[in-house]
DNA sequence: CACGTCACG
DNA sequence: ACGTACGTGACGTGT
């Protein structure tokens, strides 16, 4: 049994002044909440940390209490609380009664007394939560004071030895300390001339004040002197130093049992617009608890078949062969564990797993993987994790996904199980708690998100474009695509020996050794040293060197420098960590980290390998294909800008698409009325700049910024564009309006991408919420289209029992390892699927290449 | 762990 | 007056 004594007060203020520097927090209306906020941070630090049964906090209550009588400037000469704080003192009440966390205010009387006469009343271990010293003086065997320290950042727990260590006092000596040392901060004076330091050396020998007095003719001169003439005053000091342990409080143990409510503590959380808070609450709720309170058998439940979330429990060290510890099933009947060797022997269970009948997993490409490891088949699953991204963007990893159904888990798996390096053996209950909470929150979670795709009418994209996408992803994970380490050695090598010349030159021609790497001192050399001017605040980025070039010889030397340092270590090096026993690397693809809705790439990313120029571009000479089999890539051209001349239905740009022309030649005739001969090298790049910005969500200042125009030009060059093709300019203007009105923008397959940015009070914030808004239906429409082309190109490979195998999808473009005797048949087929995958009024144009690597097949 | 930089679409 | 083009991931530096 545990009691915890909270100094509401002390913790509140405390809370005010470690937050109330710079935009001090407050809600959308104005309600200053900084202090409760950390107040709540505080508190629940104290509770996670001394996990008490009982919990009381204590406040001040009315301006006359005891100590009053004795010195009427008792706490005299204090500041009144900050107008910032003064309505925080009501929030913080209206907080704890939300949270069911009992307070205790009775009037006259201070904080300290009512914590003093509830730790004296109970014998079993009391823990005092404060940042107030005169609490130490309650510490005895059962009560242990938590100070906080340094702002908030550290506690520090007293019992009698740590204070003696501390301050070399014992417990009851704090009166007698502030008896003669005074406290400044509540006005107490002690005696004149005497500070912390002779206070302790007095009390060491003399052991109280009474100590003192009785033996002052043993204290001599100047000091015995200050004693007498301070004698009244140490007195009364230490009465009001002197905390209560006598109030009466007439209330039962039980009315202080600690029972968060989290449902409402959320609500007032919610309210008050202090979201990051929800996450340090336990929300794998108590009633759930109750109801589907984990059960660890050696056979399944039937009852449980019935659509059940299924986790598996899997050690995180890795994405490929996760070792499974054991399998849990959720649904509203209960919910069960089963260890990965008992599954191993439950038939039914098994066959449930690789049977259509429906159930959910999180994160069902990775799971397939462990499955697959682990010799399992999985079939008929839903994934929620997909499934919460499509619903909110936002929701894309688990932390985030169970703070916004109001759910939180304790445990983490790294707590569980460690690192790889370093790794723990878990324990089994704790284990089962983490499996227990997370599998309610999802279950939870999945019969929520069910409802929510239903509702956005995102039952096909969910349906028949992710998930099965998911399955193909899957694949091509595991295929891989071959690598020749050979050729990234090679390049590594002679990138090196550049580097190592560059490197002496660029030494030279500055006539200083530094870190070519480092920014800071690189900007130091160029700017400081060599006196070139700094154009964009310290900056030396490649647009910046760029211009500088014309400056100094020294430039030139870092550009390639720069250029050659990322081909080495993020490519040539880079790369070769990743190449498996199989010769292969095999990416990872993230179908929920983008917020337009596009694929990513990890470890490693496939999908920015260098292309740009010819030294980099040798890298993909390193990617091959297998033996007797070609590399074939085959990418939409445009893609993009067909899709917004579609949306927007702008004739003009509709037809150039489809009669073939080069659709930045088209612009610039159409923008500038000029003909097919007069378009020049620089107008033709005018016009695709400003092709591209359109689709970026265009603004004259970006526009110049990117060409040579100046600010007036890139603003006519617009306002002429949009009269030219004024249906773009309308749809832009409409998704900007959609986005405002609604939240979110959404492509041709009703996939959502909300943009809180859009209707922020900052102009700057406002104006990326525009743009993102402008470009989002773009760029993930383009994306919804190349993932149906991937579905239909996967599905007649199979239906073919073709040996061709997607490798690699690098947003517009797919890359496929081909057999020489299917060349002909994909080449036909793979065009066919992707033109073909979506309907537009422009058409969509496929160009194909094929080599012996990837270089060559481009 | 944040920042600057740079690779891709 | 403000001071940007959209979307990612990986690396090295410096706290």
């Amino acid at each position: 049994m545990k009691l915890l004594l909270i100094d509401g007060n002390s913790v509140l203020f405390r809370g005010y002044y470690a937050t109330c520097y710079g935009s001090m927090m407050k809600t959308s209306f104005g309600v200053y909440t900084n202090a409760v906020y950390a107040f709540s941070n505080m508190i629940d630090k104290a509770i996670t940390l001394i996990k008490p049964d009982y919990c009381v906090v204590a406040f001040d209550k009315g301006k006359h209490t005891f100590r009053h009588e004795i010195a009427e400037d008792y706490k005299g000469g204090r500041k009144p609380a900050p107008d910032e704080l003064v309505p925080q003192f009501e929030l913080v009440r209206d907080f704890l009664t939300a949270s069911n966390i009992r307070f205790l205010e009775l009037d006259d009387i201070e904080a300290d007394d009512i914590i003093g006469s509830l730790a004296k009343k109970y014998d079993f271990e009391t823990c005092i939560f404060s940042s107030d010293h005169d609490l130490l003086q309650l510490i005895d065997n059962s009560t242990s004071v938590y100070m906080m320290k340094k702002g908030m950042s550290d506690i520090v727990r007293y019992d009698e030895k740590q204070l003696y260590e501390d301050y070399q006092l014992k417990p009851f000596q704090i009166i007698e300390f502030k008896g003669l040392a005074g406290d400044s901060s509540d006005n107490i004076h002690g005696v004149d001339g005497i500070g912390e330091k002779t206070a302790v050396k007095l009390l060491n020998d003399y052991n109280s004040c009474e100590g003192i007095y009785e033996n002052i003719d043993a204290i001599k001169g100047k000091l015995q002197e200050k004693l007498i003439n301070g004698k009244e005053s140490c007195f009364i000091s230490k009465r009001l130093a002197t905390i209560k342990t006598d109030v009466v409080i007439n209330e039962g143990l039980e009315n202080f049992r600690l029972n968060i409510n989290y449902d409402t503590r959320n609500e007032f959380l919610k309210k008050y617009e202090m979201f990051s808070l929800i996450k340090t609450v336990n929300a794998s709720k108590k009633t759930d608890r109750e109801v589907l309170s984990i059960k660890e058998t050696d056979h399944i439940s039937k009852e449980l078949y019935e659509e059940p979330y299924i986790h598996i429990l899997a050690n995180d060290f890795t994405y490929y062969g996760r070792k499974i510890i054991g399998v849990s099933f959720t649904n509203s009947k209960g919910s069960e564990y089963i260890s990965f060797a008992n599954l191993l022997k439950d038939k039914d269970t098994l066959e449930f797993i690789a049977s259509d009948k429906k159930k959910c997993v999180y994160d069902l490409k990775q799971i397939y993987h462990t499955l697959n490891f682990g010799g399992i088949e999985i079939n008929g699953a839903d994934d929620v994790l997909l499934m919460a991204y499509l619903v909110n963007n936002n929701n894309n990893e688990l932390d985030s996904i169970l703070r916004a159904y109001g759910y939180y888990v304790e445990l983490t798996l790294k707590e569980l199980y460690g690192t790889e390096k370093k790794p723990l053996i878990a324990d089994h209950n704790e284990e089962l708690r983490y499996v227990s909470d997370i599998s309610v929150s999802l279950y939870n979670v999945y019969t929520k998100v069910k409802e929510e795709i239903k509702k956005y009418d995102m039952e096909y994209l969910y349906c028949d474009v992710e998930l099965p996408l998911t399955r193909v992803l899957y694949e091509m994970e595991k295929e891989g695509i071959r690598v020749d380490n050979n050729v990234l050695k090679d390049i590594a090598e002679r990138t090196l020996s550049k580097l190592n010349e560059l490197e002496k030159d660029i030494y030279v021609l500055s006539d200083e050794v530094f870190n070519i790497n480092s920014p800071k001192q690189l900007s130091d050399v160029l700017f400081h040293k060599l006196d070139l001017p700094d154009l964009k605040k310290g900056s030396t980025n490649a647009e910046i060197l760029e211009k500088l070039r014309k400056y100094h010889p020294v430039i030139d030397k870092i550009l390639d420098y720069r250029k050659y340092t990322k081909l080495y270590s993020s490519y040539a090096e880079g790369l070769q960590r990743f190449i498996g026993d199989d010769s292969r690397i095999h990416t990872i693809y993230s179908q929920t980290i983008v917020a337009t809705g596009r694929l990513s790439s990890y470890d490693p990313n496939l999908q920015n390998i260098s292309v740009r120029n010819e030294e980099g571009k040798e890298i993909r000479s390193a990617f091959v294909p297998d033996d007797n089999s070609y590399l074939v890539s085959s990418d939409y051209s445009q893609i993009e800008l067909r899709v917004l001349a579609s949306l927007a239905d702008e004739s003009k740009m509709i037809e150039a698409f489809n009669s073939g022309i080069d659709i930045h030649t088209k612009t610039a005739m159409d923008v500038f009325k000029v003909n097919k001969e007069d378009v020049t090298d620089l107008v033709r790049r005018h016009a695709k700049a400003v092709n591209f910005g359109v689709v970026y969500g265009i603004s004259d200042f970006g526009l110049a910024n990117q060409t040579s125009l100046s600010f007036a030009d890139a603003k006519k060059f617009i306002d002429d564009y949009f009269i030219t093709y004024p249906n773009i300019k309308t749809y832009l203007d409409e998704q900007i309006q959609f986005c405002k009105d609604n939240g979110y923008v959404k492509t041709i397959l009703n996939r959502r991408r909300y943009i809180n940015e859009i209707n922020d009070k900052n102009f700057m914030v406002r104006e990326f919420g525009k743009r993102a808004a402008m470009n989002s239906t773009i760029q993930g429409s383009a994306a919804d289209i190349i993932k149906l082309a991937m579905l239909k190109v996967s599905k007649a490979i199979r239906e073919r029992n073709l040996k061709s195998r997607m490798l690699l999808q690098v947003h517009d473009e797919l890359i496929f390892n081909v057999p020489e005797e299917e060349m002909d048949i994909m080449k036909s087929l793979i065009k066919e699927c992707m033109s073909s995958a979506y309907k537009m009024a422009a058409n969509l144009d496929v160009s194909f290449a094929s080599g012996k690597n990837w270089m060559e097949s481009k």
